[in-house]
DNA sequence: ACCTGAACACCGTTCAAGT
DNA sequence: ACCTGAACACCGTTCAAGT
């Protein structure tokens, strides 16, 4: 048999964004993750004393990690630079949009909190006045947690005129940006 | 002894909203509120035969018919009648910040299709084209449950600097409808 | 230090039984 | 028709015990 390999926190909340990702929030329990591990469940909360509460806030702030990753840079236009942050942003929420639950709801308030500077760095970067980056960055985020739960939500009903939810992020991002635009005037 | 009301489905689900409000969605057990509503909790399947999932899903319904009850409505401007509906919902959604993450998760599909049809109406009567109505509800509906999400978690949390969350909902609110004036244009 | 086994309180739900 | 009581499978978590 070869040994197994140590437990650390970080394979403890990757096995378990796999389960989210694969069968969705409900169905991760302790007991679940622990077999996924090859460990007794209990064995868990030696790594999280905090038990399920911090592996669910581990998740969120995982997710949040794996976009400053992935955040693609460089572009001349700051609107072509807050576009691919925002597509980056957005394919990230529904790729695991069994997390998204998780950030409506109270765990972690400083997960959020990063994002919207992570943002508002963007945009000052782009000339944009302090106090106006910190509140475009917060209308820019609001609109795309909301816009991945509605298009998380909505491609899984069947209407009889479907949404084509590409065109509707892109739409609704220039409406964004141009709005964005007119209040710098 | 007066004889007890009997159970019905709204007084069910006004009991678990009452719930929600008060200690929070977590703390929303079929035995508690069995225990509100002074009956067994296996009385409550006789009225919603699929448990709690028909329960979650009926909190959703009835916090979207609250909002058609009390949206504003006359004002001769398009835009401040989407003004007073988004400060409605706004309202709504931030009153009952426990049903939030239901809205987000996979119960109640229709729901949110429901209000995005509602919201664009409004659009529509104001002058926009069928599809662009359809778009842009889409748009501020996302806005309208991203912002309420930001908003509830951000007002939890102690910053050096703390947002004015008012301000940020009107400011944010103006972009979106500049930005909608523009594409119409 | 790291993991296990047994136990506890609590959960959603089924089902036969009561009225 | 409407509600109850007992039971079942499953949770998260504690704690003493093993290595």
């Amino acid at each position: 048999m070869s040994p197994r390999e140590p437990l650390t926190r970080d394979r403890i909340i990757e096995a378990a964004l796999h389960i989210v990702d694969g069968q969705g929030l409900g169905r991760l329990t302790m007991r679940r993750l622990g077999d996924a591990l090859e460990v007794e469940a209990m064995a868990i909360y030696h790594h999280l004393p905090r038990g399920k509460e911090e592996l669910l806030d581990g998740l969120v702030t995982h997710v949040g990690v794996l976009h400053a990753d992935t955040r693609p840079l460089g572009a001349d236009d700051w609107r072509d630079r807050i576009r691919s942050w925002a597509e980056a942003y957005r394919a990230l929420l529904v790729d695991h949009a069994g997390v998204l639950p998780l950030l409506v709801t109270r765990r972690n308030p400083a997960a959020l909190a990063t994002t919207a500077r992570s943002i508002a760095e963007v945009l000052r970067l782009a000339g944009f006045l302090e106090s106006a980056a910190h509140s475009a960055a917060r209308t820019l985020l609001a609109f795309l947690i909301g816009h991945a739960a509605l298009e998380v939500r909505g491609r899984e009903l069947a209407t009889p005129e479907p949404v084509d939810w590409d065109r509707q992020f892109e739409e609704s991002l220039e409406v964004l940006l141009s709005g964005m635009l007119t209040a710098l005037l």
